[in-house]
DNA sequence: GCCGAAATTCAAAGCGCTTTGACTGGCGGC
DNA sequence: GCCGCCAGTCAAAGCGCTTTGAATTTCGGC
């Protein structure tokens, strides 16, 4: 691949140059790209245009150095051999991707054992690696919404943490209300016998379900004694694994609710494998977060769900961020997206 | 949260001061830091003592600015409303993490539409953002791999291309010959109708296993005729749909290559929909590429899978990046990995 | 026709690090 | 006793940008 006449953009030119070039001084030439309003219109327009015909473009990490700006967005990943990455993370990324990508945005992961978090959240904001972070899968009295805080970066929670005694940005969907939806259709629908399979009893997403779930029963007068719940991560396998012990109790339970499609995958094994049907002997309602690769309504019988798509969210985020970084917004504004309930075939009255 | 009394790496010391402490000049601390040899045992003993009681870090854009060595592993992800970021992903973000974590390596992603990814490489090449990029999902003649050679900084590329006419540094699986072990075990069983559910055709990976596949078959003296093959992105509804076309042909294949878990998962639930059993009327392999959340053995029927880890890969090359960026590894060196075939009960010798 | 304010522009000082080139002192060799 | 050399050390120059504080020009007003 010969070079074609060395593209404009590739970096050839420096402050230096370009002023020399327009016989100006580096600080006008400076000022003029960076929009401060010390600049004659006309030497601003000269400077633009010789700007971008010779595809000056300004050394980041010597404006980093300089301003402490860095144009990026922070995730401190979670790793280790044990620590398996979400797979929603991905269709998280997809949406923050998707703003940031037009906002000349990057997105630096640097990854963590859970010891090293906190200090790994330290070392990237005194180095003034990033700009912003955001945090994912917060739990109550989170640590790192409190060291963010203290630390005085902008951040954004992907989620809500509870028990924490200040305010603090954050996008969280209506996880309670949702899953208080979900319990009141069953209820409904007669289901006395319902069983939660939930993510990690940790995160606060996993509580808040639990919680709008248990509203919404002990509202219509129906226990949910403990081994009616589970708490794990959601892998197709522990789907099963909950499922099986629910079927296999004596009086089993006539719906399930799961937080997550994955497990759901493991649930419908489980009830395949019982020989039960859906929904003749279990309903089923999960919540979707709305992957590409695997969609509710092909379940084998088309699953009613909660949804609410985490792509979306990643972009409000990467927005939010973006705004924050640019100091536009401010303060501690929560923002809770409602959820979609979502009625398909896997849900029915309860039987005799 | 009160302040904890300053933790001692919180970055309140730079260069200059350490030196002082020292009464040494930034030099000489400089280079006891950095290991240059021409600085007295004695004295590197003191300020490297020094630097970590006081919990001296260099500032990365100081030096990135001064060295051009950024510490970063660079990654441009595709996005785009309608780009799907294959879950794959993060398994091998995992892995890279995994590496990534121990040898103070941060990973950026510049999301990037499919137009603005020549742009996107030039632009954190120029501006220095990365010491190394890695390139995945390589399709035959990348573009990205020439455009990279060309641009001389280190990559690696996961996976593939061909028809570049020189070589390059890559790390792939052995997916010719996985396929074509796959296939050869199918003949062995007796099966002469075999489809092949495969990744999308643009791609190298599902090249070459279709290359395996149909070597094993022309061995076997068996036929692979077109409307046995499909190639589309891998979601639970194109291995349904896949499969649901297979199995209303009038000759329906006894056995199916499927390249993904997520796509047998639909494959099931079409011969579950036809009533058709595994292994009795249909035999299945598919690849893994090893999930934590959903595995081959917690299939209905436990499913025959070519093997091979997706997380591995990543920590290979993150400590091949490394390897690169240190110079220790130089060349274009291709590293091909063996897939294990495992056999589960989803294979069987054909009926009849 | 002169003055001070407003409008522009500039030179130079950083930002915190690496690296070049020069400067010490101590030591063995002749 | 002098020279050359080597091990250590240092001051200073850059890396490419922003920003301060000062200098220059312009211009309305009297």
């Amino acid at each position: 691949m010969a070079l074609p006449g060395r593209p404009h953009w590739s970096m050839d030119v420096n402050l230096k140059q370009l002023s020399r070039m327009l016989e100006l001084s580096q600080t006008t030439v400076s000022r003029a790209l960076n929009g401060y309003p010390e600049v004659a219109e006309e030497t601003r327009r000269r400077v633009v245009d010789a700007a971008r015909r010779h595809g000056y473009r300004p050394n980041p990490s010597a404006r980093r150095l300089a301003t402490g700006k860095a144009g990026m967005i922070g995730y401190v990943m979670p790793t280790g051999a044990s620590v398996d990455i979400d797979p929603h993370f991905v269709e998280f990324l997809s949406g923050l991707g998707d703003y940031a990508r037009t906002h000349e945005l990057d997105l630096t992961l640097s990854p963590s054992t859970i010891e090293d978090e906190e200090m790994t959240y330290r070392r990237i904001v005194a180095n003034k690696q990033v700009d912003a972070v955001y945090v994912s899968s917060p739990r109550p009295r989170d640590a790192r919404i409190a060291l963010l805080n203290d630390l005085g970066i902008p951040f954004i929670v992907h989620g809500r943490s509870e028990g924490l005694d200040f305010d603090y940005p954050f996008l969280d969907i209506d996880n309670e209300a949702a899953f208080h939806e979900a319990a009141r259709l069953l209820i409904q629908l007669g289901h006395r016998r319902i069983a939660l399979i939930n993510g990690n009893a940790d995160q606060t997403f996993a509580i808040h379900r639990e919680r709008g779930l248990r509203r919404a029963l002990a509202a219509g007068g129906v226990e949910l004694p403990p081994h009616r719940v589970r708490a794990m991560p959601m892998t197709e396998e522990n789907g099963y694994r909950a499922a099986s012990d629910f079927l296999a109790a004596r009086e089993r339970p006539t719906a399930i609710v799961c937080s997550s499609l994955l497990m759901t995958l493991g649930v419908t094994r489980a009830l395949r494998d019982a020989g039960l049907s859906v929904p003749g002997d279990v309903s089923l309602i999960a919540h979707d977060d709305v992957f590409p690769f695997l969609k509710p309504e092909n379940f084998p019988v088309p699953l009613a769900t909660t949804r609410s798509s985490i792509r979306a969210a990643g972009q409000r985020i990467a927005e939010r961020l973006a705004a924050r970084i640019a100091g536009v917004e401010d303060g501690a504004r929560g923002e809770v997206w409602a959820v979609d309930l979502v009625v398909r075939a896997s849900v029915a009255q309860v039987k005799g």
